[in-house]
DNA sequence: TCTGGGGTCCTAGGACCC
DNA sequence: TCTGGGGTCCTAGGACCC
């Protein structure tokens, strides 16, 4: 059997550990808080009860948010990192889950030789227990015959509480729980599909598996089959391993508007520093270097500009004066004069293993400059390690003061962590 | 009159996920 | 006033090869 273990409002569970006296009362995670703008990322079960929903924007909800007494909490996402290692650590510390699989930041699937229910459940429970006494995090788990039935286990034990947060879906109660699940919370349908779906008379996700495959194939494509496969018991799917990202991006939405091109610049190269550290940690180098920039799409008003471009580098490098300079370069590139900027971001792409490096014909005869560069960047990393993220960096971030450690805003003043 | 048949690689955009 | 941040994979079409 497949198991899956996710987590229980993730976000906002994460900032309860530290502000334990919020449990039993209504609090969401949203971001750009600060500025009274963002949307609602995360919320639990009592802010869901007084009818505030995943992606409202904060302004068009202050009237429940104020009635309510719904606790706003800006959001944390190295935090969220954080606790997601711990949790992941521990879980795979006790060797009580086979062909572990990181999903995502806050689940992750196995195997379990044996489809004995009685043995599943305890099993879960332990699991289950394991990371609550250990993260004080909640967890809701499924099992079933692939992994969409066993995620799809994991929604019934989340949305019926009667399963108290474990639910085993066997063969012969595969056909009845499908019957009763909506094809739009099938894992792998989106909207696009649901809407064709719904179309086409398909509403439960029984409907779906109980169609021809060539049908399926025809309308969906290979990746409409595989989902097609699993809900049908038979598994179709392979998870990638999430330890070595193919991409990382650091994106933000900014506060305010600006149309200046230093005031980008300076975002973009803490954005570039940031992204440069998170690649360093992982011990991968990028051969690309992305960057994007757009105005406020809500804003129909003003004169809308979307741009991105892709850099290729020469060689593979974690250095961040390179790809800080690749920034500029394509800044340069993207800039237009007289648009009201609310958004940008860089991503690095194509990103490989340090240990094997495909030396730039060009500077073969540089490789002490290389040493050089990557003493540099360990001292870096390393005096921002021990003395807080920033405490040095490139003239071209900016002074401290700019620092927008938080979910964008220009000009705010650091946060100080103690 | 009549203009092939087979590949590979890359990229942009779509669709999906959390 | 105010509308997120991060990923993955697939496919179609273009550019190129013989």
């Amino acid at each position: 059997m497949y198991i899956h273990l996710d987590c229980n409002n993730f976000f906002v569970s994460c900032e309860l550990v530290s502000r334990p006296e919020l449990k039993g009362t209504p609090v969401v995670v949203a971001n750009n808080n600060d500025n009274n703008g963002g949307i609602i990322l995360a919320l639990n079960q009592e802010a869901k009860a007084v009818g505030l929903k995943r992606g409202n924007p904060i302004f068009q909800v202050t009237k429940i948010i104020e009635q309510n007494k719904v606790t706003v909490i800006d959001v944390h996402h190295q935090l969220y990192r954080d606790i997601s290692h711990h949790i992941m650590d521990e879980v795979r510390e006790t060797e009580m889950v086979l062909d572990f699989v990181q999903y995502s930041v806050d689940e992750f699937f196995g195997m379990m030789p044996d489809d004995d229910p009685v043995r599943l459940r305890e099993y879960l429970q332990r699991l289950k227990d394991l990371i609550l006494r250990k993260t004080d995090i909640p967890v809701s788990c499924g099992a079933g015959l692939s992994y969409t039935l066993a995620k799809t286990a994991t929604w019934f034990a989340k949305h019926y509480p009667a399963y108290q947060g474990i639910c085993i879906m066997s063969g012969e109660q595969r056909e009845k729980a499908l019957s009763m699940l909506d094809i739009k919370d099938v894992w792998g349908i989106g909207r696009r599909s649901f809407k064709r779906l719904a179309e086409l008379g398909i509403q439960t996700a029984l409907d779906f598996a109980n169609r021809k495959e060539a049908w399926v194939k025809r309308l969906f494509g290979v990746n409409g089959v595989r989902t097609w496969k699993e809900l049908n018991g038979v598994p179709a799917i392979t998870i990638a391993s999430h330890d070595r990202q193919k991409s990382i991006m650091y994106s933000r939405t900014f506060a305010h508007m600006t149309s200046s091109k230093e005031v980008l610049m300076r975002e973009l190269s803490n954005y570039a520093s940031s992204a440069a550290r998170r690649m360093r940690e992982q011990q991968s180098l990028c051969q690309t270097v992305t960057l994007f920039l757009a105005t406020n799409r809500h804003r129909q008003d003003l004169a809308q500009y979307s741009a991105d471009e892709t850099l290729r580098l020469s060689a593979a490098t974690d250095d961040s004066t390179l790809i800080i300079k690749a920034v500029e370069k394509l800044l340069e590139s993207l800039f237009r004069e007289n648009y009201q900027y609310k958004q940008a971001g860089v991503i690095l792409g194509q990103l490989q293993s340090n240990k094997s490096v495909q030396l730039d014909l060009f500077a073969i005869n540089d490789l002490d400059e290389k040493e050089r560069h990557k003493r540099l960047m360990q001292a870096i990393d390393g005096i921002n390690k021990r003395f807080g993220k920033n405490h040095i960096h490139f003239a071209i971030q900016g002074s401290e003061a700019d620092f927008s450690d938080q979910p964008a805003g220009f000009m705010r003043p650091k946060k100080v962590e103690s």
